[in-house]
DNA sequence: TGTACATCAGTGAACGCGCGTTCACTGATGTAC
DNA sequence: TGTACATCAGTGAACGCGCGTTCACTGATGTAC
């Protein structure tokens, strides 16, 4: 039964790539090992053997999730173009690919110290970049520009997704995309 | 073993009430019914006397939760002081007696209906509440002000609570409080 | 290069545990006379 | 108002189920000679 070690390696990854869509779109505890393994096409009894328990799986894919959020944000020129981007309908409606903090804040800030970890650090990799999006700013307020706009991004993906009328989640994306691009536009 | 009629009444709102704080602490998953009846200070087999199912406590809770964040808004004489209020260290703290969507947001949203209903009619009154707090606005743009302030401090909590550097998190309630007091202030 | 053996990735049964829910029961409250 | 009976709020044992984790095992891969 034993494969290739550079097998193993590809076939944990495809597990890791899993567990970051699956906790995304029903939770950290919306989705069992078993039920994991037996989708990535292996038994439950070998998640041992790539990871040290649910937890260390749940850490490691929330910094993949994160590091594929910042990368969706790179090529972005401006906040407007972001906001855009990310504030989308089609994104909304796919928590699997989209922000990580969106989807399990509330399951991370409860989450060992493990996972908290890796968001976080994640999350100062984000906000460097968006940073980046307030130039010609005193470096303070474009920071504080940065943060404002993070928490603006992830609360309106939150509240959209729990809004069960379809026109009033799509309000608040309108909405809040209106409120970066003013600021993004206000101090320039 | 019955009680009065006017007492079970009281029973119920007090598990009602625990329920509330609970969820907000743990989850709707974190917390179980047989645990949640004991520190209410009953046995677990009662509780389907009082609520149809857990879903059904869940979806009253979250009823409760959500009018108490609107009373809680309420004296508030602008969005400054909202803000300010809202998105303190001593409610980041306490997410039991705090935001319901900051807290329970990803959970609701991946909740039955039923849940979710309850929520988002709360989060029209808030809407229309925060809405006032943008007078001399056409009302479109003060409906699309309140909009983008409630998912700024929606999103500020959970990134706040999600961060594990409290000097990084405090920053975030910082930079969202300065955010919003600009929004109340720039078209006045 | 060919052989013998150690390693270890993946298997699948089994574990204890807590979950939401059901149900027969108890006995004080509410009601009909 | 006093009595007899129906109601029903709360009890606690029991249910099936899925969870995270362990473990003896298999057999192809990796390695030492």
């Amino acid at each position: 039964m034993r494969v290739t070690r550079q097998q193993a390696t590809e076939n944990r990854k495809h597990v890791l790539r899993l567990a970051a869509r699956r906790f995304r779109e029903r939770g950290l505890h919306g989705i069992g090992v078993a039920e994991l393994m037996k989708e990535a096409g292996f038994t439950h009894g070998g998640f041992y053997k790539q990871f040290r328990s649910k937890n260390d799986l749940a850490a490691q894919a929330c910094a993949l999730a994160i590091a594929e959020n910042l990368a969706c944000y790179l090529p972005a020129q401006d906040i407007s173009a972001l906001a855009k981007e990310i504030l989308s309908p089609t994104r909304r409606d796919n928590p699997g690919g989209s922000c990580l903090v969106a989807a399990l804040g509330s399951d991370i800030a409860r989450s060992p110290s493990t996972v908290r970890r890796e968001t976080t650090a994640g999350i100062e990799k984000i906000l460097s970049f968006l940073t980046t999006l307030f130039p010609g700013h005193p470096k303070k307020q474009a920071r504080q520009q940065a943060l404002a706009a993070y928490a603006t991004i992830v609360g309106a993906l939150v509240v959209a997704r729990v809004v069960e009328d379809p026109k009033l989640s799509s309000e608040f994306l309108a909405a809040a995309q209106a409120g970066l691009g003013r600021a993004g536009f206000s101090e320039k």
